[in-house]
DNA sequence: GATATAACTAATAATTATTACTATTATTAA
DNA sequence: TTAATAATAGTAATAATTATTAGTTATATC
């Protein structure tokens, strides 16, 4: 059995995902971990990241549009993301179990989750737009 | 403008998705169209399959698992995907436009779409499993 | 408190998925 | 049939992520 070691970095990293909320990907918790471990790899980072997601302290996103993100807020919870800058908003929507259970119907396999992103245009872009 | 040519292998490449319901990759794609074509270059295949999202004949989805997968059937539906073996099912189930509605009260943007996974384990997943 | 050891780290190599480039080939319009 | 141009194969490049490795620290045991 592994035993969990502390480390700074570790702390960091997830201090710094619960400070923020816009869902950073690897590579931008890097770049904020720098400041405060400027040898820190990038390799420790998506260590971290990962084990972190297995111990179920934070959650991975995946919003399609290639990287992962990740969020310390592991409340399932609904988001949506913006298709002109791609930034990241949290939905305070209830998510129904009922939903599984309706495409329950459908399939023959057993369903215990899902996930929904809402796609469509942010505010900001949009004043961007009509300026 | 760029005016589009005739191409017998992106015609092939359509057709391929089109016969299929596994929702492959596009590595799985080049491994099929290669019996046909066996010179033909993975290159060639992404930019069809782009090429044929763009023009709106096939559609892109992404469940989390890093890669591309490829659909023929351009209607709006939504998936299951098997944690065990990574397979993707369309669900027959209809897709009310009122989620959208309801979601567009939290967020500040405009939500235009959704997309939405359902994850769980597969039939034969599940029966592997008993035996 | 010293020390063994196991988890940690940084650095880097390897992988995977995808896109870009380029010389050649195929399609189409004149 | 020819000339223009888009598409191709082949290759190189890139981006995101994972794996490896050699050296460093934290912690349980002495």
């Amino acid at each position: 059995m592994k035993q969990l070691k502390y480390s700074r970095q570790r702390e960091s990293i997830k201090a710094c995902l619960m400070a923020r909320h816009d869902h950073p990907t690897a590579d931008t918790v890097y770049a904020a971990i720098r400041e405060e471990f400027p040898s820190i790899s990038l390799g420790t980072v998506y260590r971290n990241l990962n084990l972190l997601v297995e111990l179920g302290e934070i959650q991975k996103l995946r919003c399609g549009d290639g990287a992962d993100h990740f969020d310390a807020d592991i409340r399932p919870h609904y988001h949506f993301m913006c298709r002109e800058c791609g930034c990241i908003e949290d939905l305070p929507m209830e998510i129904s179990p009922e939903i599984n259970e309706q495409a329950q119907k459908y399939v023959h396999g057993k369903i215990d989750s899902h996930t929904t992103y809402f796609y469509g245009v942010c505010h900001s872009c949009l004043e961007k737009k009509t300026s």
